[in-house]
DNA sequence: TGGGTCATGTAACCTGTTACATGATTAG
DNA sequence: CTAATCATGTAACAGGTTACATGACCCA
């Protein structure tokens, strides 16, 4: 999957490892984080598969760097990958896993969970303002603006998760005073 | 985190290996999917650790068991685990990867794209009533109708994800229909 | 003179996936 | 007779995390 994303990054242009780590880290990392270790080991394995070139540029003044194209094969495989539908559903919710067992707490305890999730969990910590400026900047970089409403798509997608689970909390939070306040009761 | 969550179900009673799998197909695999082969690999950590304890039970009639059983140590551990806020917003979408660089395809073809998401992506795909029954069962099982009560936020959350899902997929075909009609007009 | 940016990675480890292997019982 | 269930795993590989290493330039 980080093959294919990296594979698409490069399709709108080139970039050096350096570059795809700074998008991951500005316009992706919201819905998919990737260390520069791992960009680098991916990017050993694209070229292997014939995907992406490597062009090495001398620099006065800054390190030496790769500058990275897709391939007429990596295009080749970028469609294939996104014609697939694998549908596989894969969901790892490290919140829920520990949700699912908080019977361990207490009530109190639980309460006080729930009202942290919405301040914890934020998809986007430095609010989608930067984001879609970000995004702003690199769709006049590709040039063109249908492209960008993909990404525009994604963020709608944060947005509105946000929303689905600030919404939840309240409702989990509402059960546990209620239950709460007939304990209280009797 | 695997982990915890094998530990936590420990917690409720001993069980199997095999048991355990069960129990990640029937109750929380919408939220988190485990390999039997992961799960073995890991009670193998797990008992290293201190954390659980294994009790070779013999069978006639059918093969040979091991019964796991939380430990002391254990049980510290998976109250240390429930404590921490790691908040850390582990987010790994696989579909959203896919849609951010949608724009290599047509619109025809990604109209189609968003509305065949509500069908593949099935957040519960044997529905949630089958899920409430299992949970249901473990309920009695467990004794502690509080305890269901985590089972079934989680649960909820899963509605409400698929609920926005939907309404995610239908706002991207409104603005593409939009587009496309535009188009169409000039 | 110290921290940030540019730019490259390696090594070890942990976690998740896929494929394979065994073998008895039981229900259709 | 065949498929499912019970019950155990191993091996190889793929993907993700953490820590470390290097080095020059630029700005305050």
């Amino acid at each position: 999957m980080l093959k294919h994303g990296i594979l698409g990054l490069l399709n709108y242009g080139n970039m050096t490892g350096y570059e795809i780590m700074i998008v991951f880290r500005d316009s992706l990392s919201y819905f998919w984080q990737a260390q520069t270790s791992q960009i680098y080991r991916e990017l050993q394995v694209l070229e292997k598969n014939g995907w992406i070139q490597s062009n090495h540029i001398e620099q006065n003044s800054k390190p030496d760097k790769n500058v990275l194209s897709i391939t007429e094969a990596g295009r080749i495989e970028l469609k294939k990958w996104l014609k697939e539908d694998e549908s596989k559903g894969i969901m790892r919710n490290h919140l829920l896993m520990k949700t699912f067992f908080r019977g361990e707490c207490s009530i109190d305890e639980n309460i006080e969970y729930f009202k942290s999730i919405p301040k914890n969990e934020k998809v986007f910590p430095d609010g989608t303002n930067e984001l879609m400026k970000k995004n702003l900047e690199y769709q006049q970089g590709i040039g063109d603006p249908l492209k960008a409403l993909y990404w525009k798509f994604t963020v709608d997608f944060g947005v509105m998760y946000e929303k689905m689970l600030k919404e939840w909390c309240e409702n989990c939070l509402h059960e546990l005073e209620n239950i709460k306040n007939a304990g209280d009761k009797k």
